[in-house]
DNA sequence: CCAACCATGTAATTTGTTACATGATTCC
DNA sequence: GGAATCATGTAACAAATTACATGGTTGG
C-alpha cells in the first residue's frame, strides 16, 4: 500500500494563480514568472498543458471560454469552488523545506581540482546575476509603490519581493567576501 | 537529432567526493549531507547506487575492495584518471543558474486565501530553522577553526559554509521583518 | 535485548525538461 | 517583410523520490 506524499506543486502554483483571475496556459507561464520567479524555478509549458487537464478532470478549474480571435483560439481556465477548497487545504499545511540546488556551489567545493581561475569567474558571473537582480526588484517594488492598491494579495507579494531583495544583498556580500579570498589565495 | 544538455549532477558530486577518498554507497550519502547538504537537496540512496554502477560501467570509478566484515560486505568505490579527467571537464565549465523551490514563499504568495495566522506559523517555523542552522554552521567553524590543517580543499570548503551563514542570517531578518508586517496586518 | 546505525540495493512512480510541431498576430 | 511574441500542445526522456526488501553490527 502505497502513501505517496510527494506533492505536485505546479497543481497548487495554478490553483493559486487562477484563484486571482482565470488565465490561459500561455498566461499563466509569464504570470508564474512575475509572481514566483524569483524563487521557484518557472514552470514549463510541458508541465502547465497537462497539469490543466488533468486539474479540469478532477474538477478544480474549467474551461470558461473559448475565445476565438480570427484563428487564434486562447482557452482561459478558471477556478472552481473545489478548486478553492484544494488550495485552501494545501495552503494551511505546514510548508516543506525549501528545494536547493546551487551550482556554484559545488563547483567551489571541489574547485581546488582545477585552477582557482574558474572558481573566481564562477562566483564573478553569480554575483553579476545577483546585482542585476537586485535592479529588477528594487524596480518592481518602485513601481509598486506607485500603484498602491492596497489590497491584500499585494501585501502577500511584497513579503516574497522583501525576501529576495534581503537574499540577494547577501548574496553579494558574500561574493565579494569569496573574490577576496580567492584573490589572496591565487597570489 | 537531440542535443541533450541536462545533465546529471549526482554523478559529479559521487566523482567529486571519491576524488577526495574511496568511499562506500553509504559514505557517499553521509558524507555529501555533511558537505554539500547546506545548498544540495539530499542525495538519496535510489540515486546514489545506480549512478554508481553506471559509473562503473563507464570507467569513470571502480570498485577497489570487498571487505568482508564477518558477514557485512562494504564494497568500497575509487574514482579513475579518466574519473578524474570527467570531474575537471565538468568543473571548468560555467556553473548553471540556481534551482530554488521554497515552498514557504509560494504558501505565502497565496496566503491571503486562508487566515494570516497560518502565514506567521510558516514564516515562525522558518526563522526556527534558520536559526538552528547558524548555530549548526558556527559550530562547524569552530571546529574547523581547531584542525586547522591548511589543504585548500577545506579553503574551498569554508567559502561554502560562508554562503550558508550569510543567507540564513540575511533569513532571519527577513522572517523578523516580515513577522513584524504579518503581526501589524492582523491587528 | 533492543534501538540506532551500518550497509546494499530494486521497483514503481512522479516530476520535470527539452525538443518537436504548428501556426497566428503584432509591431517595427 | 521579418522578428518577436502570442498560443497550444505532445513525445521522449531524464531526474528524483518513496517504498520496499534484507540483514549485520554496535552500544547501552
Amino acid at each position: 500500500m502505497d502513501t505517496l506524499v510527494r506533492e505536485n506543486k505546479a497543481k497548487f502554483i495554478i490553483l493559486g494563480l487562477l484563484s486571482h483571475d482565470s488565465l490561459t496556459g500561455y498566461d499563466l507561464r509569464q504570470i508564474a514568472e512575475r509572481m514566483i520567479g524569483n524563487f521557484w524555478t518557472d514552470l514549463s509549458y510541458g508541465q502547465i498543458y497537462p497539469t490543466l487537464r488533468t486539474l479540469e478532470k478532477q474538477g478544480l478549474v474549467s474551461k470558461t471560454a473559448e475565445v476565438e480571435e480570427g484563428e487564434r483560439i486562447r482557452k482561459i481556465y478558471s477556478i472552481t469552488p473545489e478548486g478553492v477548497g484544494e488550495l485552501r487545504k494545501w495552503l494551511i499545511e505546514p510548508a516543506d523545506t525549501e528545494i536547493l540546488k546551487l551550482d556554484i556551489l559545488l563547483k567551489l567545493t571541489f574547485g581546488a581540482k582545477v585552477g582557482i581561475e574558474y572558481s573566481i569567474k564562477n562566483v564573478e558571473e553569480f554575483k553579476q546575476r545577483n546585482e542585476a537582480a537586485i535592479e529588477r526588484y528594487d524596480a518592481i517594488e518602485r513601481s509598486l509603490h506607485n500603484t498602491l492598491h492596497e489590497n491584500e494579495d499585494h501585501a502577500f507579494f511584497l513579503l516574497t519581493l522583501h525576501y529576495g531583495q534581503y537574499v540577494t544583498r547577501a548574496q553579494i556580500q558574500w561574493a565579494n567576501k569569496a573574490l577576496e579570498t580567492l584573490h589572496a589565495t591565487s597570489k
